[in-house]
DNA sequence: GCGAACATTCAGTATTGACTGAAAGTTCCG
DNA sequence: CGGAACTTTCAGTCAATACTGAATGTTCGC
């Protein structure tokens, strides 16, 4: 890994880290959007991130159940091999999708809790609910305009 | 705070706190919506959230820098008061699209690491930055529709 | 200016949780 | 089966950090 390559992948780390999910997923998806070949094993990913075997693998199950990487095996090759598929942007936005929703999902309850209350006394909650609805109804239609967009500048 | 109050607040205590803030700064914005007056001051909260002084003295200021409430304070009174305004919902959504703007600078300097790659071989990151780059543009088009649909909905 | 009533700062504490590494589990070839 | 090659699990360690509370700073009435 050549130094820009570090740099790019500990600052992936470091960003997802400040996101609330670990250091190491952030690394190993920087790590497997530069590296080649494009698929690789735990053994390889551990090597090039000086990490150990069972971060890989923690880490490993964390990324691909929230559908950013890929794992494939091979006939006649006891290992796994890992990388990070197109589709792994979508599910990226898509996640950023249930981030609003469990918002809007915490806001329902504590208007129900404040049910009793006067309108006026909601209305703060009710606007945030309502801005949460909004952005988790738009963003379905954010990620189609940009796949279709994304075929046509390639037709 | 009623039980359900109670709740609400630890709920959005939580979640912020997945999210890579402190739990506390959820659990301060989540009071400042539902309570009654919505102005409070520093003790008022520390007492609704059984919190220390100097934990809503950071917080107070973490939250009011990031947008999401406003202090406030009154001729002859030398309290300060907080409170969380609408504006706050649209900081929410600015810092919404600050994150995709990160991704893309990140992505950027990725690129720039692996220059000398084939296209083939950036084809993966470059997709990337693509993707972070469109969200940024479409973010501030959501916001915009979403005040223009509110405000119609009030004509 | 003095003091009361605030707010802020910061060292200390306790908790959380990410990572390590060894042990246990799984898979597949011979 | 037996065993090699690999993966996963998990108890333990260490570092990061959120919160407390006392000391310090600041503001305003008198």
């Amino acid at each position: 890994m050549t130094p820009g390559e570090g740099q790019f992948v500990d600052e992936m780390g470091h960003f997802l880290s400040s996101l609330g999910m670990t250091p190491m997923s952030g690394r190993m998806w920087a790590w497997l959007l530069i590296c080649e070949p494009a698929e690789q094993t735990a053994a390889e990913i551990a090597e090039a991130l000086h990490a150990s075997r069972g971060a890989i693998s923690g880490t490993a199950r964390l990324l691909a159940t929230s559908g950013l990487i890929r794992r494939s095996t091979r006939r006649g090759d006891r290992r796994e091999y890992f990388s990070a598929p197109p589709e792994g942007l979508e599910s990226l936005l898509g996640s950023a999708a249930g981030i609003y929703q469990q918002m809007r999902t915490i806001a329902e309850r504590g208007l129900e809790a404040v049910a009793d209350r006067s309108v006026a006394s909601r209305t703060r909650l009710q606007e945030f609910h309502d801005v949460m609805a909004f952005v988790e109804r738009e963003v379905p239609r954010v990620i189609a305009t940009y796949l279709s967009e994304r075929s046509e500048g390639r037709r």
